[in-house]
DNA sequence: CGGATTTGACCTGCGC
DNA sequence: GCGCAGGTCAAATCCG
């Protein structure tokens, strides 16, 4: 069958095996087929062997039928690689403060499963102003991500030429408020799965949190708005909460050398950062290499994060996937998670006590 | 030596 | 208006 193109509004997936994907996809319910996109569950399920990532399309409703498998490993969608294990990821406007923080959406899709009109309710800020495939073309993780809310214009110009007091030429982003923010849940191995290069340039103590945030800005280029900032999650310090904010203005980098800085590791010293790797991969090109034991290979990650010359659709198949498929779904995303875990060569510890450093992850 | 990180100071938004 | 908290700057430092 053929499926629509359609934008991922936001997804879920909680670390805990035989936790799929969730997404919510506002588009769909104007498409033919899917006349409303409530009955519609995705499932991504990261492959093992190569870090495949393959959307499987499901009704809830018509569980035997309308099954359709997106396979974007290699595709344009640069979808694959972006969404490893124990990532969830939300985004909000200041049209919906509430969603911010640690609020990504449920934990567990399976404990916690929204039901459709809940589905329905955290559509109703992205229906509200509908660009349904309005996405952020440079923007860190565009694959995922879905403009919701077009930034006010005077939030852009906030963005561009808020004068600072001290120099005009170093504008300071204000407007935190109306500031709108791709918020990203990343675990700790995931976190520099990024093919932008950051620049962390502070770091402050968060009220109510035991962790620092790290404030990173893309060193790619030069008076480029971008910015990101992490922090550890306060209810699960092996997660990483990583809210983006800002614009790219010039394209991603295609090439690990062209990926800016090579930021350096630190020794870990003394407290409970006992460990003695190198903990702070700075960019793509360094999670490639250090990251051995993953399978996510370096184009996978450039194919993941790389979208601005490249649609943000979906390509989609028409591969019919059998009932036996989805029952061993759960099993295989788990056994995905476990895999890797195993596998990693990173302690998440170590890298969690060293958050906001090891977070900069680019 | 160049670039990244650290870190204290400064600035500003926001709630009261 | 005030104070707090968050965000940014920039000098010092570190590292390859």
């Amino acid at each position: 069958m053929s499926f629509p193109t359609y934008s991922i509004l936001s997804f879920s997936h909680s670390k805990k095996k035989s936790a799929p994907f969730y997404f919510i996809c506002p588009s769909l319910s104007t498409q033919g087929v899917h006349q409303t996109f409530s009955d519609l569950v995705f499932i991504f399920t990261v492959m093992e062997a190569d870090w495949d990532l393959h959307a499987v399309v499901r009704s809830c409703t018509t569980t035997s039928s309308a099954a359709t498998t997106i396979s974007s490993t290699t595709s344009s969608s640069g979808f694959g690689a972006s969404a490893p294990p124990s990532t969830s990821c939300s985004f909000f406007s200041a049209y919906n403060p509430a969603e911010q923080g640690d609020q990504v959406m449920s934990e567990n899709p399976y404990e916690a499963r929204p039901s459709i009109e809940e589905l329905q309710e955290l559509c109703k800020p992205f229906f509200l102003k509908p660009q349904p495939h309005t996405f952020q073309p440079s923007s860190p993780l565009s694959s995922f991500s879905y403009s919701s809310v077009p930034k006010s214009p005077s939030s852009q110009q906030e963005q561009k030429q808020p004068p600072h007091a001290g120099s005009a030429s170093t504008p300071r982003t204000k407007r935190r408020k109306n500031q709108v923010k791709k918020v990203c849940e990343v675990a700790a191995e995931n976190l520099s799965s990024d093919i932008w290069a950051w620049r962390k340039y502070g770091q402050k103590p968060i009220k109510g949190s035991p962790y620092p945030r790290g404030y990173y800005r893309c060193s790619s280029s030069k008076g480029c708005l971008a910015r990101k900032q992490v922090e550890r999650k306060r209810s699960d310090p092996t997660m990483f909460i990583v809210t983006y904010t800002g614009e790219h203005n010039h394209p991603a980098p295609t090439h690990k050398s062209s990926l800016a800085g090579s930021t350096r590791y630190k020794p870990q010293t003394g407290g409970d950062t006992a460990a003695t790797k190198p903990v702070s991969p700075a960019t793509s090109s360094e999670v490639a290499q250090h990251s051995t034991k993953s399978e996510c290979t370096e184009e996978d990650l450039e194919d993941l994060m790389k979208d601005d010359e490249e649609p943000n659709e979906f390509d989609t198949t028409e591969t019919v996937v059998t009932d036996d498929f989805f029952e061993g779904l759960e099993e295989l995303t788990g056994s995905a998670t476990d895999s890797f875990t195993a596998s990693s060569s990173i302690d998440r510890w170590a890298l969690a006590n060293n958050a906001t450093t090891a977070a900069g992850g680019s």
